[in-house]
DNA sequence: CTGTTAGCGCGTTCAA
DNA sequence: TTGAACGCGCTAACAG
């Protein structure tokens, strides 16, 4: 049977107040006396309090929701680990739901574990219009951050990557190389992150003086098979560099492209952005722009228990720097 | 303000009994009508009972704890979706925790997880005599499920792969091509899991009448690394295939034999175990063996929660079993 | 400094 | 068929 509060009172010959004093450290109104002897027996019988029934009480389960669309995703991975590193370092469990993309499973599995059953939310949302719907099924005191995402003024935490910033670096990397004939394969454009690493690439050429050219374009979906497919595509325009939105379709376009019999980078320059290290693929091969996954998640996570602590009352929207990651799949073109 | 069982009760003119018997589908004893009404208020009221105050007279949470070394790597993303989705599907949540392959972070997890906390706990234990521990921390009615990990009798649940079979179907394959000169490629023989790898690779020599030649092992630690650093060495022995015990030696073998000139499978076979499939590498690009993560993961959940339901009583050891995945890195050996 | 009382929000007797 | 009373194990308010 297992041990409770009274119990231990009983063979300490205590109140199950001083108890509780002792174990929640209130100490300052207890005997040293008295505070051993309750240690000591705690210690001997090896208790542990009930946390549920101490959660009744307390109103907080210590134990954060993370709403994430696939944790196979490398860059989810990491994002979790961030958020649990951290989480766990200051006594939070973390319980991940996986949305696989869907609107429906998303917002059902925010319902369940709701209000009552978590102190806060983290959050990489697949709905359209995130913050209205996530606050619409949270109450106003659960403290949400939302990642990947970017809020007008202070309505909710947010935690997101200059994918502009991104885009833009990739593509001033391949001109300071010395290319003008830089292909670019673009991510789904009805993402919003595509669409900013897109204008990254545009608005790098511009200050330039380097003309956009919409053949250079391929419309991909962020996944490895759109690289692939662009290969055959590039290698007939010859284009001398390609700056793919994603390190899946860099890495797809690099793998075809060799199949092809073009040589990278000597005769095309790839460069990929996010700085996912797959395995299997020597390290640093890739030139690509790195996104801190496991730092936002850290950030993320700091910023929810901050809040649930009453450290920081306003939200807050922080951004994280791109940063150029040279590997060996760009070099400068040949004359 | 929430509402409570108490607010419900008063706004439809029952008592909070009546309330908790229409949520709970004791439906028996109570009228169509009071149903009804209850369940209207319900409805527009848009309550939700506290999980936590259930939980407390119910002693279920509805949550198991899933700890494991490291979420990162490839084979527990995948094991501990096969997990999540299972235990989601039948209304559990999964807590995860990471001990990144240490004793005292294994212990301390399981240890405040607990049988206070969550209903089960399924655990890729680090641990070196992991059931005598385990059981030690928790208490007699944790169901516990343990993967990876082979149990004598009953003592505990388990579900494993069977690292002997791949071990010698994966051996099995290359001396089917033809192949007498074959390398290996070890794991760290501290571990079970990589004897039992490298004793497959030895009976399947024996079985066919190669002899074992030590010359032809170079003992690994299931790190990329160690594939490259063997392909310096198989290359100036001059075997004509390797059995590499995992496909991250696999695949690092394949990375440096190619960069020292060497063609696969042309030269040399390479065959891995575990069927990771990395992104960036081609698919089906290695040849391996199947360990079947997300079934297996699966099958643990499904395994906890029907004991905790009471529909096992007994404990199970649940072995799966290897499978030969062709791909293109081995061939026939040269005449 | 310590103990008594009350109550967190539910499910579960037992009596009506 | 329904409800009042009790208790799950703990913390908080108030006395002493």
């Amino acid at each position: 049977m297992k041990l409770t509060i009274k119990d231990i009172a009983r063979i300490a010959n205590v109140s199950p107040t001083t108890v509780s004093r002792v174990m929640n450290g209130k100490t300052e109104y207890v005997t040293q006396e008295t505070q051993e002897r309750v240690l000591k027996v705690i210690e001997e019988t090896n208790y542990q309090p009930n946390q549920i029934a101490r959660s009744l009480v307390t109103r907080e389960t210590r134990t954060i929701g993370l709403v994430l669309p696939d944790i196979r995703n490398p860059f989810f991975t990491e994002l979790s680990r961030g958020i649990e590193d951290y989480a766990n370092q200051l006594g939070y469990f973390v319980i991940l739901c996986n949305t696989d993309h869907k609107s429906e499973k998303e917002i059902q599995y925010i319902s369940l574990l709701k209000d009552k059953y978590i102190d806060g939310l983290i959050v990489v949302s697949s709905l359209e219009n995130p913050i209205s719907h996530i606050k619409k099924i949270t109450t106003e005191n659960t403290p949400i951050v939302l990642i990947d995402h970017k809020a007008n003024d202070e309505e909710i935490n947010c935690v997101y990557f200059n994918n502009y910033q991104g885009g833009y670096l990739a593509t001033k990397h391949l001109i300071d190389l010395g290319h003008k004939n830089i292909g670019c394969i673009t991510g789904p454009l009805h993402v919003q992150s595509a669409v900013e690493r897109f204008n990254g690439y545009k608005d790098a050429l511009r200050d330039n003086n380097i003309s956009f050219k919409d053949e250079f374009i391929f419309q991909g979906n962020y996944r490895y098979e759109d690289g692939i497919e662009s290969a055959k595509y590039y290698k007939s325009i010859g284009v001398t560099s390609i700056f793919a939105s994603n390190d899946l379709m860099a890495l797809g376009a690099n793998q075809k492209l060799a199949e092809l019999g073009v040589k990278i980078p000597e005769d095309i320059s790839i460069v990929g952005l996010d700085n996912i290290t797959p395995i299997g693929i020597s390290d640093s091969f890739l030139t690509t722009i790195n996104q801190p996954f496991y730092e936002m998640g850290k950030t993320a996570c700091s910023l929810l228990l901050d809040q649930l602590k009453g450290l920081i009352q306003t939200n807050k929207n922080i951004q994280f720097d791109a940063t150029l990651v040279l590997g060996k799949s760009t070099a400068h073109p040949k004359k």
